[in-house]
DNA sequence: CGGTAAGTTGAATATTGTCAACTACCGTGG
DNA sequence: CCACGGTAGTTGACAATATTCAACTTACCG
């Protein structure tokens, strides 16, 4: 895993495109992913009822409110999840990034939407063949609910964000968090790309546009960071932590 | 279950004191609890590892970091889930009502703190003997991912609200949110109690106090509301959607 | 009663949002 | 190869929403 998965690199245009190539063998995300809870034989049953596929940047992976048809794992690039009101106003409740599980909550409408931020491969499973598959299998729905755990813990941490941090702070946090997550993926760099817009940014950050440049320009101006073409370079992650303290 | 229901009476100040009366057949929140998913001999089980326990209104149940020893499914009464900043700025997460699980995603450290707003009573677990009574009970189990599901799609529209609502959506929003939850557990009517206080509110809302007082006054001004004891008297239901609309 | 905690209201302030102009970047096509 | 047009991002001036600080009222409990 480098950062060069954060794009996946994809067939044309063509939203699908099946791999031969590579099962689950050599799935870069495996270990990071729910996959992990399974055994040989139950990885090849799931190499079986997966169909690898690519969505360009842009493209919409599903629906908020939409039938659930197919739950996804993340193997490359980077997708945006989020939330809109009727008037338009949107927000963004997560970046799913490699090793990421979307449709976690195995409801039967989804309750965000998705879209690739950059090109994206993921893992598809029907939802009711998924099901079934995890039918018999507890050691994978523990699996699942750990994940799901973990995913209310991010959010309850972004609940605090949003409520009570000021837009120092969140821009803040928000790059560190990034960091920690490449990191965690095998990505650890000072410099952190940020595939999505300062619009993607803003609408997670319950922020403007406006007031996400100039954040990012004062933390440059305190030689916190320095603003590079699609990222950013950490210079002092003291100074950053010392704003995002949790 | 009824209104009444939000405050447990309770045997003095003691925190704990276990009601030799009432098993888990005349629960009344059985039915919306984790526990409908469980046959007749596991609920009998499941009565022998509980303990019933009451906790006066603003008692800690379990605080933000701490090793989870227990799990709870909250009986009566209402219970506050919040995080803290070090500089004391808290954001509540969510409140629990009668039906409600504490420790749904089983990690070993509580991810918030819990404290009664009301009287609260509670059917508490050993986190490691609930942990074994889970296991070989997938369908347990799938229940308990389901109210994670659940708690995970109600924590993202709380990041809508927090994100991108303005203070008369946000104070709308809630007192809907509210009353349908009380109307979910069987106590359907427009005169919606508040038994936390304003700075709860604020703090669960991303405002301050003054704010959500003169939202409320606001509110009431435009008669779509009226302030009584502990609670409110929704007169214009359709004119709070508007400000809610999702 | 008297004292404290909770809630409301007002005036001033501040942070963030809005609107608008401007710049940089990138791919396309002449 | 450079010019063009479009998108994304930055910056500035001004406005608005919510916060802060403070006074005051109300309700509650001993």
């Amino acid at each position: 895993m480098t950062v060069a998965d954060l794009h996946a690199d994809h067939c044309g245009d063509k939203p699908d495109c099946k791999h031969g190539r590579g099962g689950c063998d050599d799935c870069k995300v495996r270990l990071f992913s729910v996959c992990a809870a399974l055994e040989p034989d139950e990885l090849e049953e799931m190499g079986h009822i997966s169909q690898v596929k690519n969505f360009p940047a842009k493209t919409m992976l599903f629906d908020q409110g939409a039938q659930a048809g197919a739950v996804f794992n993340v193997t490359e690039g980077v997708v945006r999840l989020y939330k809109s009101l009727p008037d338009g106003r949107r927000q963004i409740v997560g970046f799913a990034l490699p090793g990421d599980f979307l449709g976690l909550a195995l409801m039967d409408r989804y309750g965000v939407a998705a879209e690739a931020v950059s090109p994206t491969r993921v893992c598809r499973f029907s939802r009711s063949t998924f099901l079934s598959f995890v039918d018999g299998k507890p050691h994978l729905l523990r699996r699942l609910h750990e994940f799901a755990g973990h995913e209310l813990s991010l959010a309850q941490d972004q609940m605090l964000l949003l409520g009570r941090r000021n837009a120092d702070e969140k821009v803040a946090a928000f790059l560190l968090n990034l960091q920690a997550r490449y990191a965690r993926i095998g990505a650890k760099s000072v410099t952190v790309p940020l595939p999505m817009s300062r619009q993607d940014i803003a609408d997670y950050l319950g922020l403007t546009i406006e007031t996400v440049s100039r954040t990012l320009t004062k933390l440059a101006k305190e030689k916190a960071l320095v603003v590079v073409p699609d990222g950013v370079r950490l210079l002092s992650i003291d100074r950053l932590d010392n704003l995002a303290a949790a």
